[in-house]
DNA sequence: TCCTCATGTGACCACCCGGTCATATCTTAC
DNA sequence: GTAAGATATGACCGGGTGGTCACATGAGGA
């Protein structure tokens, strides 16, 4: 968490420093991503980042959760739709391709953060990968009950797939993704490769 | 490419600085390894490796090349294999975890080339992936002729789907995943979400 | 024995990093 | 006006990096 001080700056201040750090996190993951330049790109003194966070980790992890609530703010509203769960994770990844584009930056923060591989963030990785399986499993479980989902299937391993390929083309928004291509992927997931009889 | 020089060398010395490096580079990405760590760790001078590799990217890749050349002596026997594409596919994942078990360390190299940021990393990245698409292709369109796979998907959005999935897994490999998970998860890719009339 | 040439070496270079701290400046209250 | 407290600053620290280079050591041939 930022210190008192960081909600005391001057709003166009506070922004100037967000989009500087927003810039230089969405370049490259936590460990790559330098200070130095966040401070020198927004024009304050390397010590008074000191006076508004504890260190680097509490500006990312910052910087990441602003990201992230943006991103929900985006989203939330596919599963909040009537009609069956294909329609809302139709609409989930399209909300999400939206938010790419309006968003590029943030997008690719919040993407960045998967790959991180430092130990002190795994913890606040799993947490985020656990909300956002709430959600997916609620939908999941009632599509199920309701039969649209083949019930046989493992939600586990539904929800993994999910993540994954969701994972992937949030991954590759930034290369251009049409909706036809999207509609594509989640139409493989919808009827599996199998034939039908 | 390695130099001339790094061939001439004792076999044993060979395989100390690749056993360091592999070591170095199953840890962090390529541009978090470090190359004093790897000289530090199997005793030569820093010199003396730049008397074997250009530089630390011709090292990484040197490195990144024998692990995807052992993995692919493992796995690509998945392909020759009699049987519907169900069955080699199961085959080619179970491989897969089997090389992850026998071979951590190279199974982390070449899981941790994924996630390479570095721009002068793209167009190697882009060659696995290419190469990787070509086995899968083959066996894909074969399916969809002999109408064991659904010719009305696109064959580009199911090789991403196999891969987006394949990679999550690879990347999961490492918290342990026992077979009846990955039953389960290819199941969910073989019948898709849809329940069956 | 001596010259040559390939190989080995580690001190050294320039550069970058996250983080600190003594000091300067600004704001507020009396 | 001045004392007190909060905020701003950038030189500086220790430590890390990839890469270099003058020199040491080795082997082979004349």
């Amino acid at each position: 968490m930022p210190k008192q001080t960081f909600f005391n700056l001057e709003p166009e201040k506070r922004r100037a420093i967000i989009d500087a750090a927003v810039r230089e996190f969405a370049r490259q993951p936590f460990e790559q991503a330098s200070l130095t330049k966040i401070v020198e790109s927004c024009g304050i003194a390397k010590g008074s980042m000191y006076q508004y966070f504890e260190d680097k980790k509490d500006l990312y992890l910052y910087i990441v959760d602003l990201a992230y609530e943006q991103k929900k703010s985006y989203v939330s509203r596919a599963f909040a739709l009537a009609g069956d769960i294909f329609t809302v994770l139709n609409e989930y990844y399209r909300l999400s391709y939206q938010f790419a584009l309006d968003h590029p930056l943030l997008h690719q923060v919040a993407n960045m953060f998967w790959d991180s591989r430092a130990e002190e963030l795994c913890t606040e990785l799993e947490k985020g990968r656990l909300s956002r399986a709430k959600d997916f499993a609620q939908v999941l479980q009632e599509a199920m009950e309701q039969g649209t989902v083949n019930d046989r299937l493992d939600p586990e391993a539904v929800f993994f797939v999910y993540h994954a390929v969701g994972k992937e083309l949030i991954d590759h928004f930034h290369q251009g993704c049409n909706d036809h291509f999207l509609q594509q992927v989640l139409d493989v997931l919808k009827y599996g490769l199998a034939a039908r009889d």
